[in-house]
DNA sequence: TATATACGAAACTCGCCAGTTTCGGATATA
DNA sequence: TATATCCGAAACTGGCGAGTTTCGTATATA
């Protein structure tokens, strides 16, 4: 497998020593990111090689010379967006759950998700067939997202606001679940009360907090 | 848009008074039904119209004597499985609301629901380019699942078993949203107890039941 | 019975696209 | 400076698949 383009081929082990011009490797993450842009728009059949060479302004031949394939291309550009991932610090931290959780909720983190989400939609059909792209999907889209969530249930755990006899693993997924079930299926925009009715009407409930359904005090706070 | 193959073809205004020998369709459900085994096998893209022919037993020119593209066959194979779905009654009561989710974890209708996701995971990437097959998708998948949800819980409002303050709309969407993301992202299969999971940590206390989070009572009752 | 049409099977056209090669020019090693 | 390799651009090859046509056969109308 390649990642971000560095193939083993330089250091072949019987070494033809390599003179002449080198590979220009500061070009790879907009080849990769022109990837991802037609891989959102176009999902994988419908993107071709030719459109991804157009789009970073480079030459059909020269991806062929740092990928294999059309495939290799796009497992090598899903791959590369697990880095940017949240940072395992550098989350907010409010004091309390429902803090933490509607803090997360802030237009640029859903654009990204929601940009996401298109290129999952994208990959989708070619997954069952690619262990591989399976596996960096994952790595990419599902587990930073529920990451996030388990994160800050366990603190509300080691707080004493949230008991641990829940199911945290199942709680954790139902925000990122909601999110693509309402993107790739019932395609609805991803709104703040959207997800503001998830936390205060799935999470926390789930969770044993906010009990109260007296709807009246939660419109005032989505408002 | 035709339905079940019925164009409106042999009513033209004009009528050019047919003779000679009619169509047979009583094969059309046999053509669909191929139509969404290869979906589910191979998604959109990949699947051919030779691979429908040949796994409806059919001439390649019977299917575009009936439908004028292969979208359009993908759009009627779709449509027709609306009908398909639960009973408006039917479905079982058990008298609580746990009992009747519960009810609806019976294996055919898991793996049915299952055989819907392989279809929706193969036309995911197209719906974004076709409104139509977008409507038909949304009445053949999403709606019926959610439905069944929905009329069990008003159903536990009306005996007084729920409180009527509660985001119905989010809550009903909890089960198919849970289980489309375990089969199409995290590519796990649907198990019952997961989702006695989803039921008992999610949707129950969603509702303001089984707020008891003694580990100990439940696992009883999932095994 | 004659005709118009449907049927399955198979051959055919035509455009698209993955992957390769070729070109003139740029650039790093030796 | 000579050479090997890179670059973007563009032409080329080969296969595949949507949609059409053809053929021999079956069947309903007139």
């Amino acid at each position: 497998m390649t990642l971000l383009g560095l193939t083993t081929d330089p250091a072949e082990s019987n070494a033809p020593v390599r003179s002449g011009r080198k590979r220009d490797h500061s070009r790879d993450p907009e080849i990769l990111a022109a990837t991802l842009e037609v891989l959102a728009e176009e999902g994988y059949d419908r993107m071709t090689v030719d459109m991804v060479a157009s789009r970073a302004k480079a030459g059909k031949a020269t991806l062929y010379r740092r990928w294999p394939s059309k495939a290799e291309l796009v497992i090598d550009a899903v791959a590369c967006m697990k880095g940017a991932s949240f940072d395992p610090e550098n989350l907010p931290d409010t004091g309390s759950l429902r803090g933490d959780l509607v803090a997360m909720i802030k237009t640029p983190t859903m654009e990204d998700g929601e940009r996401k989400l298109q290129i999952m939609a994208g990959i989708v059909s070619m997954i069952s067939r690619s262990p591989e792209l399976a596996l960096v999907a994952h790595q990419a889209f599902v587990e930073p997202r529920a990451a996030v969530t388990r994160f800050f249930i366990q603190r509300a755990v080691e707080r004493g606001e949230v008991s641990a006899e829940h199911d945290l693993e199942t709680v954790a997924i139902v925000a990122p679940a909601m999110t693509a079930y309402r993107v790739l299926m019932l395609r609805q925009p991803v709104t703040r009360d959207f997800m503001i009715s998830v936390i205060d009407d799935v999470i926390l409930p789930a969770l044993g907090l906010e009990q109260m359904h007296q709807a009246v005090g939660r419109d005032k706070l989505s408002s």
